[in-house]
DNA sequence: TGACATTAGGTGCATATACACGTATCTGAT
DNA sequence: ATCAGATACGTGTATATGCACCTAATGTCA
C-alpha cells in the first residue's frame, strides 16, 4: 500500500496530519459539542437535545425517520436519544393515526418553555464561536459543512 | 428570554436553524465519521482509532494527556478508548521511566502494519469528501475547523 | 385475498463521550 | 524530612452512537 504512493512513510504521515478531514471535523465537533453542553447544563439538556427540540419547534409532529434525517443521525440512535426527553416530559411520542408503524414526535408545553430558556444560552455560544472567524470564513464554513452533510 | 430579543418565536427558530453551528458541525461530524468508519471496517478499526494510530505514528511515546490534547478529547475518554487498541496489540502502554504517574503510549509493529493498510482507504474517503468542495471551500473549511478546535 | 416485499421502528451489543470523583505520584516550601 | 498542593491517570455512571438483527404494519400483485 505504502509503496504504491512512491513516498516515504514519514512524508505520508505528515500529509495525513495536514489534510485529514476526519481528524479536523471530529476534533472541532467535540470542541463545539462541549461548549454547547456547558452552556446548556444550567438548563439541564445537552447540545443534541437542544438541536432535537429545535427541529421539533420548527416542524411539529415529525416521525423518527424524519428526525434522524434532519440531524444526519442513525435511526436507532435517534430512537434511543428520544427516551430521556420523553421521560422528562419535554416531548410526546404517539402512534400515527393513519399508519400504526409510524410514531409522531412533538414538543410539549414544558419542552417549548425549556427551549425558550435555552435560546439565550445558545446565542452566546454560537456568537462566541462565530466571532473567532471572519465573516467570509464563517460563510465558507457553513457552506462546506452543508455540502459535507448532504454528500 | 424570548421577549428580550424583540422578535417573534417563529423568526427566532428560523434564525437558529440557519445559523446554528452546533447542528451543522455535529451533523457533518456524524456523516464524516460514518464514511470513514465504513472505509476502515475491512481493516477492523473505526475513524477515531485511525486518527489515534496516526498521531502515534507522527509522534511516538505520547502520554495520555498529550493524546487527549492532540485529539481535542476528554482525558478519561482517551483512556477508555485506548483499551481496545491495547487489547488488540496495536499499541503498547508503559509506565514512564522517570515519572511513575505518566503512561507512555506507542505503536506496536502490528499497529504500524495495520495503519499502513488503512492509509489507502483513508485516501479514498478523504479525497472523496474534498472533491465535493471547491479548493477554496476546502481551504476555508480546514482553516475554520482549526480555529474552532483551538478556540 | 393471500404471499411476499417494503417500510417504520425497536433491541442487543459494543464502543464513544464526558463529568464527578478517587488514587497514586511528584514538587516545593518550610 | 514532611506535608500540602499540584499533577497524571483511572473508575463509576450516564448518555451517545451505530451496526446487526428483529418485529410489526403496510403495500402490491397475482
Amino acid at each position: 500500500m505504502i509503496q504504491k504512493t512512491s513516498r516515504p512513510l514519514p512524508a505520508l504521515i505528515a500529509e495525513v496530519g495536514r489534510t485529514c478531514l476526519c481528524r479536523r471535523v471530529q476534533h472541532a465537533s467535540r470542541h463545539v459539542g462541549r461548549r454547547f453542553d456547558d452552556a446548556f447544563r444550567p438548563v439541564g439538556i445537552n447540545n443534541w437535545q437542544f438541536t432535537m427540540l429545535m427541529t421539533l419547534a420548527a416542524q411539529a409532529s415529525r416521525t423518527v425517520n424524519q428526525i434522524a434525517a434532519d440531524l444526519g443521525m442513525d435511526r436507532t440512535t435517534t430512537t434511543k436519544n428520544l427516551r430521556p426527553l420523553e421521560r422528562r416530559g419535554l416531548i410526546q411520542i404517539r402512534v400515527d393515526d393513519k399508519d400504526a408503524r409510524v410514531r409522531r414526535v412533538s414538543l410539549t408545553e414544558a419542552g417549548e418553555q425549556l427551549l425558550a430558556e435555552a435560546l439565550e444560552n445558545w446565542r452566546v455560544v454560537n456568537d462566541g464561536i462565530a466571532a473567532a472567524l471572519t465573516p467570509a470564513q464563517l460563510e465558507a464554513l457553513r457552506t462546506a459543512l452543508e455540502v459535507i452533510a448532504r454528500s
